[in-house]
RNA sequence: GCCCUCCUAGCUCAAUUGGCAGAGCAGCUGACUCUUAAUCAGCGGGUUGUAGGUUCGAGUCCUACGGGGGGCACCA
């Protein structure tokens, strides 16, 4: 951590720009119309000129971007400038520009925003390359890019300084951009198929329509605590009942917990609910967001992931969860005493637990790590679904399921519970065994009075946007699909001697 | 919260058993009008995350703290 380098190097930046400014050229540059992104400047189809024939003139260009490489060649110089499309090299002459744009060529540095106006043609060696006519300065980078071959690797540098790994990485820009692609692809889908885009309140009373504790916040003039949502199910399913048919959600939700490669406590999900569906429409309407989403990415139904290879082609396989625990703890799930003894082994406390519960952590604990995926789970135990319906054959059995791949919980859904006698009294029970703050049972009156007057059966779903993101981008670290996630503070930097600095 | 691990120049990385802190890129000076991570010659750049300790001597060993990564727990 030196000041004193990083203030040398930072000096060297900001003298050439007081010399830019010297030239009469604003270093921080003004409006740019109508250049073309440099991947529709490489899309122009011109043919390369045959060995020895003198190349036409192509076509003039306008393009603008940042400068990553320079390889200077005495009175030629050749950039590399890159926008957020594509990158290309530009070729600037003495002779061909003349002084006084020769004069600013001299102070450019990598990572410096330039405009370039030329005609588009190929070097000897056959590069397609913008041969300048004229430059236009747009930005001085008073800070170092990094290092030109390995861009920045620290972990940790390109999640703080996002802005840098996004310039530097064209994968970690690439990543954003095919995120942004999903987002847009559900809202594409969603509309194609009557689901109107609706906002809910992230600040609750009470934060309810999921098992998570959340962030609490204050509101001043009201002097009331309110929590941050940690999901928006219970305002969604307020809008069916006010005849909102089909509503979705794409929003934040914050649930105060831990952090790992695949929480962060912010996160993105989409929420839908479909008057007079069920969770089987709702499993279809997944299907086809996600396939949806692999087509406007590209790469195919069997794509990469890690060292491993999901294959996403549809339909996905649907299992019964009491099936799946059978298969894979070895456990009827009827003979319970034969389950608290697998949950034993397994390490699963039994002692004073609901039945419900206990089978789900022996489920969590066998079953979803081997579930390579994608497959729908569905037929969830009642007792730890409070939000759901009961199948009408068996009430013991909820009707909801969750999409699992390679263990990765990517959507949850249920036939949404729209007894309003019902959901009072599971919100009124806890389960044994569990807490309170860990319950999704949280008495909220006011949702049972929506229900009270009548909420049509539907189907509702929640899928968690970064987690998809991250499989269908084959990021390992939700930190690599969320441009900004949470990180501890660091110590506060001194602040910089302000007076010596202030003539610049 | 617990366990393991990492932190060296602006960036990417070296440094043998504890023995003079190095290289490449970037930067600066100079040469070069078709380069491709351009090349060539020269120069500058460090409180090794922070604070202690052991030692004749610490980047290296020990302790604490800060930050990151991975795992456990919690959760989606």
């Amino acid at each position: 951590m030196s000041e004193e380098s990083r203030d040398g190097l930072e000096a060297v930046r900001a003298e050439k720009l007081r010399k830019i400014a010297d030239l009469g050229i604003d270093p921080w540059g003004h409006r740019f119309d109508d250049h073309k992104a440099i991947a529709a400047v490489r899309a122009i189809d011109l043919p390369k000129p045959a060995e020895g024939e003198t190349p036409e003139p192509g076509p003039a260009v306008r393009i603008a971007g940042r400068i990553m490489l320079r390889r200077g060649q005495g009175k030629v110089v050749f950039l590399e400038v890159r926008d957020w499309t594509e990158r290309i090299q530009v070729f600037i002459g003495k002779k061909q520009v003349g002084d006084q744009a020769w004069a600013l060529v001299d102070l450019l540095d990598l990572g410096d925003l330039i405009g370039v106006d030329g005609t588009l043609g190929y070097t000897k060696t056959g590069e397609l390359t913008v041969f300048a006519t004229a430059l236009t300065f747009l930005g001085k980078s008073l800070a170092p890019p990094p290092e030109k071959w390995h861009g920045l690797t620290d972990q940790e540098e390109r999640y703080r300084r996002r802005y840098v790994d996004l310039y530097s990485n064209p994968e970690s820009l690439r990543t954003f951009l095919g995120r942004s692609t999903i987002v847009r692809t559900f809202r594409k889908v969603m509309e194609e198929r009557g689901f109107v885009e609706v906002e809910t309140p992230t600040m609750q009373a009470i934060a309810g329509g999921a098992a998570a504790r959340p962030f609490v916040t204050h509101h001043n003039t009201l002097d009331i605590d309110l929590f941050l949502r940690i999901a928006p199910e219970l305002y969604l399913k307020r809008l069916l009942v006010g005849g909102m048919e089909r509503v979705f959600e794409i929003g934040r939700v914050y649930r105060n917990e831990g952090i790992s490669p695949k929480h962060n406590p912010e996160f993105t999900m989409m929420e839908a609910y479909q008057a007079y569906g069920d969770y089987h429409a709702m499993m279809d309407l997944t299907e086809g967001l996600i396939c949806a989403s692999i087509e406007a990415v590209g790469g195919g139904f069997v794509r990469p992931w890690g060292e491993k290879t999901v294959d996403f082609t549809p339909p996905w396989p649907r299992r019964c969860y009491l099936d799946l625990l059978r298969e894979h703890a070895g456990v009827d799930p009827d003979d319970y005493e034969a389950v608290k003894a697998r949950a034993k082994a397994a390490g699963i406390a039994t002692e004073g637990r609901d039945r419900d519960v206990v089978i789900s952590d022996l489920f969590e604990a066998t079953v979803e790590d081997a579930l390579a995926g994608p497959v729908f789970v569905i037929d969830y135990p009642a007792a730890i679904c409070p939000l759901t319906k009961r199948k009408a054959s068996d009430p013991r059995v909820a009707e909801r399921f969750e999409l699992f791949v390679d263990g990765i919980e990517l959507a949850n859904a249920y036939t949404e519970l729209n007894d309003p006698y019902l959901q009072e009294d599971l919100f009124r029970s806890q389960l044994a065994g569990q807490k309170e703050e860990d319950s999704m049972a949280k008495m909220d009156d006011d949702f049972v009075q929506a229900l009270k007057n009548a909420m049509p059966p539907a189907g509702g779903l929640g899928i968690g946007i970064d987690r998809l993101c991250m499989l269908l981008l084959n990021k390992a670290s939700i930190r690599d699909v969320v441009l900004f996630p949470l990180m501890r503070p660091q110590a506060a930097r001194p602040a910089a001697a302000v007076d010596d600095e202030s003539e610049i």
